[in-house]
DNA sequence: TAACTTTACTTGTAAATACAAGTTATATTG
DNA sequence: CAATATAACTTGTATTTACAAGTAAAGTTA
């Protein structure tokens, strides 16, 4: 709980940590975590502070609680978790994904209408827009447009996003930290760019999204429109 | 924070009262709650307590908080809020929706192979199983297959569904409450049955998703599938 | 009057304590 | 040895206290 890297609060410090075992199989589905004030006393910290790391692992699905009985590592979600989680390299892991960028960065206007409303800042400064493929084992799995505003992101038309997470360069770049957001999902038939990019016929049903991201950065918002070929892959969340 | 009825932990009613002051337009979208200090006054506990309450507020989507400023109260969602909640009468709201039921509830065995790994006890008791269709403003929305564990669930095949939330039914006939759940998501052509149900043609696209639904009774879980026409609504979640 | 500083207020993090409710292991009794 | 009771352990709820960090309002100074 020490070092100068390590500002993060000391809850999320444990999180972090127990997340990576339970990740890399110390901890593996039905294994019971150490009890709360094991916890306490390995970490050297008090109990609601544990509580919160665990109950951060159980919102995001990685144990359940039982009162009297302990901590439960649940089983690996399978599929791809983009309905619960912000960002597609999230979901689908590092390994085995490709980036391809079709388009962008380029700063240009928003879509009108657009998939949002938007404020009125966020009208005038406009936005930059990228399209990208992600691909599985190569194998487009999905076709991301996404829209950031234009405010307060020096230079960032002439950065590179092959095979690069937007997320990991919005937070090291811009300390701009994803936090959340909402999403609406439907099935439609592709067609046009949709057919072409993700290698499916005309009339195909694929998975459209349209996503706002939420940051820490006051009143900055960005937005995604995702198609998805689940032909291979479920997508996959918890609620 | 008295009555027989109300046993719920304390910032579970503070949690419910706000909740429904942000439904019911009390508060409205960019309204501050009170702070902090204040609902701990108004309702006589402490701070932890009302955090815990506004916690669950923030996950469930109502505020955002920020330090220093305080909640603000979110824009209400548009959509089906399936993604996020457990039930299909809560993501739809109880007014213009009517169920219909095609079958069901019957005792029978699991489908094989099944949607989810089962346990052994699972398999042994077999399921109760339902079809239901959902409507909104008298045009089907979701086809809903139900399958219940047929364990400790007295006489529930003799039990009308008709309009009726199973969540509901479940909660007061036999204290089971759902406590959230994982899905698997995918879009695909509409066929069979589902065309017939969902009033859609051959080959339009459906969404489709699979869910294993936890309770707070141990390893007791039920499961769904569902089958949605997205035509005029999008399903909608937070993440 | 504008700019700066201070104060008051707000949420974020953390510790310490206490009691309740549920599960499991151990001890006791028949 | 089986059944029951008790103790130990585990998570759930709640209070109290303290300090940190951020926002906004009020006060002071130039």
């Amino acid at each position: 709980m020490s070092g100068k890297k390590q500002n993060l609060p000391r809850y999320r410090q444990v999180y972090e940590i127990l997340r990576k075992h339970i990740i890399n199989g110390v901890y593996r589905e039905g294994d019971m975590l150490p009890s709360e004030n094991d916890l306490c006393q390995t970490n050297g910290i008090t109990r609601p502070t544990v509580r919160l790391a665990l109950d951060q692992l159980v919102k995001d699905g990685f144990i359940k609680k039982q009162q009297g009985k302990g901590s439960i590592v649940c089983a690996q979600p399978k599929g791809i978790g983009i309905l619960s989680v912000a960002g597609t390299t999230t979901a689908i892991g590092k390994e085995n994904l490709k980036t391809k960028i079709l388009e962008g960065p380029v700063i240009r206007k928003w879509d009108d209408p657009f998939i949002f409303p938007l404020s009125d800042v966020e009208k005038e400064s406009g936005c930059i827009y990228m399209e990208r493929v992600r691909l599985v084992n190569n194998k487009p799995l999905f076709y991301d447009i996404t829209f950031l505003p234009n405010i307060n992101l020096p230079r960032f038309t002439s950065r590179t996003f092959e095979n690069r997470s937007l997320f990991d360069i919005l937070r090291r770049s811009y300390q701009i930290k994803v936090i959340g957001g909402e999403q609406r999902l439907k099935a439609i038939p592709a067609k046009g760019k949709i057919c072409q990019h993700l290698d499916v016929k005309e009339g195909d049903p694929v998975l459209h999204l349209e996503r706002k991201i939420n940051t820490n950065r006051i009143d900055f918002n960005f937005y995604s429109t995702l198609f998805c070929n689940t032909t291979e892959h479920d997508l996959f969340g918890i609620f």
